[in-house]
DNA sequence: AATATATGAATGAAAG
DNA sequence: CTTTCATTCATATATT
């Protein structure tokens, strides 16, 4: 378990490569200085393109990949809007309503819409479809995985003898 | 401290648990155990009929709605087609070793997912992207960081004289 | 060491 | 379908 070889990998600056060993990106000094540059310069949403080269550049100075770049400029752009106030300081109630009316911002163009056919909903046809599915009481939830797979693609969910199983092997084959 | 800690509320296991305050979905690792089962199988884009189905089955394991199993498989698709592994010019040298802590706390069962989900490194086009940085070995890190930014801000990547800088710059405001 | 904070990573939800 | 936003979780780091 070497892990003696810490810090000065690249020599002439703070590499302080802390986390080495984890799993978990743990960026240098300098990559976190580019990457705050790029920031402040205007960059918030890297393309895919940009993404490859900021993380080839960067691996000049450390293991780094492409998706530690594009989380941490989203990170940071989710963060530096956030600037949500201080809490109460003593302890988060898990539950600040009081700032919740951020909200979104965009969400209010699209309230012109309203409830329009949403794709998950659609199809208001009165169709039981509970009924389809009586919900044998399992004693452990195992139980009811088995039970559901075997409802899914063991047999039709109707026991429409002749009639064509609707059950969803037949649906997406 | 002193958080309520409302446990199962619906059944005898590991109902909604986690964020079990906020409103958002947060599924079971029953739920997502068929979910992914169902993935796995070949669904990709349930109809309106399936996601019904499949939520009035899920509703049993918890709380779900159909737009739960419809974002579901779109965000599961959506990241599992980016799949592109191509770390060509990553360096991969560092592997980690198999010290993977990754060690959910409640995500335990759901561990049938595996590495998918990756939006960071879309399209394989055969961008020579490495081409454009022509990583120059500098003696320090901080003529590095410099170098770099002088070729991302300073001056266009490729030697266009007059040819619109197709640095980032232009890229995203 | 324990606690607080900063931040990397993941994913549900939704907009485009 | 693709891209982005928002919330949450996990852990490294900083502070006391």
């Amino acid at each position: 378990m070497g892990e003696g070889e810490r810090a000065a990998e690249s020599g002439g600056f703070s590499s302080t490569r802390a986390g080495a060993k984890c799993g978990r990106w743990n960026p240098t000094a300098e990559q976190v200085k580019v990457l705050t540059d790029l920031f402040r310069s205007g960059l918030r949403t890297p393309s895919t393109d940009q993404i490859q080269m900021i993380s080839a550049h960067l691996s000049a100075f450390g293991k780094i990949e492409s998706k530690n770049v594009f989380y941490w400029f989203q990170n940071h752009k989710a963060r530096e809007r956030h600037h949500k106030k201080r809490r109460r300081g003593l302890r988060d109630e898990e539950d600040d309503d009081g700032d919740h009316q951020k909200a979104r911002s965009r969400c209010l163009a699209s309230c012109t819409k309203g409830k329009q056919d949403l794709f998950w909903q659609r199809q208001e046809r009165e169709t039981e479809t509970l009924e389809l599915f009586p919900l044998k009481s399992c004693s452990s939830d195992e139980e009811k995985v088995m039970s559901m797979r075997s409802e899914l693609w063991g047999r039709p969910f109707l026991d429409a003898a002749r009639d064509p199983p609707l059950d969803l092997r037949l649906s997406f084959i």
